[in-house]
Order: structure tokens, then C-alpha cells, then sequence
DNA sequence: CCGCCCATTGCAAACGATTTGCAATTGCGC
DNA sequence: GCGCAATTGCAAATCGTTTGCAATGGGCGG
């Protein structure tokens, strides 16, 4: 299930740091613990399921909200929308522009992350046809997993 | 921009009427308006924009959100999500499984309906590498329409 | 090492989309 | 036409998310 094993755990935080100093933003207790949450936690996470990882007393539910979204606006975390109107975030590494999509499971809600994708032509097709530019996709699969079949 | 040209627009009352009675709900007059301003509309429009779009005194928001859901569970429109947190619903024809995908433009957010799919090979494959079953998929492509460059 | 100032936090409340409880209303089969 | 279940409207609840504001705290300048 587990495609991609994540180490170098802890080497994200004093690049957060770096990056966070560059635009005058602090290093905080709460964003480094949700910074951690995410690296251990290799799939997409809601602010409330990061909220409920974060040792007791952790910090307010909002301000996982706020860090998230200075997360986001910093490119260290990439947003998803699976469709049931949560959104989910995961850590964006170094190299990895975060483009992949998912598999999840219409009964438990399972997901998988898929690492192929080969729309780039369709993409690219597309925006010919269509007169647009800068064309991106989302692209999420959904299906029923081993375990509730 | 429009790709297809929607006509028998009054064969579906009927059709709706069929398949209502078979469950013992009734063809009232919200129902029969959403679903003429549905058909009227060949783009997925919010429950919001169908509640706007019906004529002065039409019924209340409420009962769009009811009778859309009905409709959805009915299999007689069907529900995308562009991101944005807002459900957006098109109506099936009859012979229509719904199944294609949506360019959004980024700025004005504007939609063409995209007929090409072939992501049903990668779809097989998926589902095979993962144990899934029943594997669909939700693709939406996003980019800057020609009037917003 | 200290202090200051601005970024950050917590709390409560606002928000927009969607859902629900309940009493009043209305299709439609008999 | 009658009657009952399905449907509606209205108000209020719920859920995810955002915002205002006063209290707190990080970290650079001295």
C-alpha cells in the first residue's frame, strides 16, 4: 500500500526555518508539530485529522487552519479535494512538485496515492483546442479496496 | 464553446413523471422547473444558481438542495465537484452516463465541457496494481480562458 | 541578556454551503 | 372529491472554514 517510504524526517524543519525567516514568519510550536504530523503521515490529511494528531494540548484547531494555509502559500504543503467537501493536505518534499493523484475507496475512504500519470498530451491537446493557457488537471480515482470488498 | 446541442428538452417530463411514480414520489412543480432550468443550462450549475434561475417565486432554496438530491439519487443529474467547495450538477440524458470532465478557467471560472476520456486503460491498470474494484475516476482540468490572458 | 514590536495564538463569533425538524400544504391513487 | 403520504417552507442546526480582537510570544537590535 505504502508506495513511497519517506525518511529524512528530520531534516524538514530547519529548511521550514530557512524559509519561514525569508519572509519574516516565525518558527512556532504548532507548525513545527504539524510539520511533523504531516511527515509521518504519508497520505492527505484534513486540518481536523492533523488537529487530532497533535499531542495533547497541541494547539487550537484555527490555528491549524492559519498554518496550513501559510503552509500552503509557501509551497510546502499542496492541497487535494477528493469531493466530500474536506480538504486534505500533504507535505510537499524538496524535489517533488507534488503532482500525483489518488485512489480512494468509496466505503472506507482508503487512499492510495498513484504516481502515474499520463495526461500531459490530453493536457496539452486540450488548451490547443480550447484556447486556454497554463492548463493543469485534478485527477482522483475511486473504487472499492481488498479490505471491503 | 458548446459542444452538444441538448434539444428534446419536453421529452423529460415525462420520463421523470415514469420513474417518480414507480417510486411513489410525486412530479411537483419545483421539481419539474429545476429540471427545465437544467436542461436549459448544458453546464453544471450550483444549487444557488439553480435557485436564481427559476422564476420569481419559485420555491425555496431548501427544496432545490431536496429535490437536487433526489434527482442525484434518482440518477437523473449528476454531481461534479470543481474544487471551489461548492456541488455543481448537471442533467442525464438518457442514453448519457455522465461520464466526461470539465476545463475551468482559474480566473472567472467559467467551464467548457471536455468530451475526450482515455484514462480507462490506466483505469484497469489501477485497479489492478491496487486490488481495487469497480475503479471510476473524477478528472478536471483547470487553466486561463482566452478572455481572462 | 533584555526589551520591543510584530507575527502568532486562542477564543468567540461570523460565514457560506448544506441538512434537518416540524407543522402546514399538496399531489395523486382510490 | 378524500385521505394519506410525500413535499414544502421556515427556522434553526450542522459542518468546514474564516475573521476580529485582545493576549501572547519569537527573535532581532541593542
Amino acid at each position: 500500500m505504502k508506495q513511497h517510504v519517506h525518511s529524512m524526517r528530520h531534516a524538514e524543519l530547519p529548511e521550514l526555518a530557512e524559509r519561514l525567516r525569508k519572509e519574516s514568519r516565525k518558527l512556532t510550536g504548532p507548525r513545527a508539530s504539524i510539520l511533523e504530523v504531516l511527515s509521518k503521515n504519508n497520505r492527505p490529511l484534513s486540518n481536523k485529522e492533523i488537529f487530532a494528531a497533535l499531542r495533547k494540548g497541541g494547539c487550537n484547531l484555527v490555528t491549524v487552519y492559519r498554518s496550513i494555509q501559510l503552509l500552503e502559500s509557501m509551497g510546502m504543503v499542496k492541497r487535494f479535494e477528493l469531493g466530500d467537501g474536506v480538504a486534505r493536505y500533504e507535505l510537499l518534499r524538496d524535489g517533488d512538485d507534488g503532482h500525483h493523484h489518488h485512489l480512494v475507496c468509496t466505503r472506507c475512504a482508503d487512499v492510495v496515492e498513484i504516481e502515474e500519470c499520463s495526461t500531459r498530451e490530453l493536457e496539452e491537446k486540450i488548451a490547443r483546442h480550447n484556447g486556454f493557457k497554463a492548463v493543469t488537471h485534478r485527477l482522483e480515482f475511486f473504487g472499492v479496496c481488498p479490505a471491503c470488498q
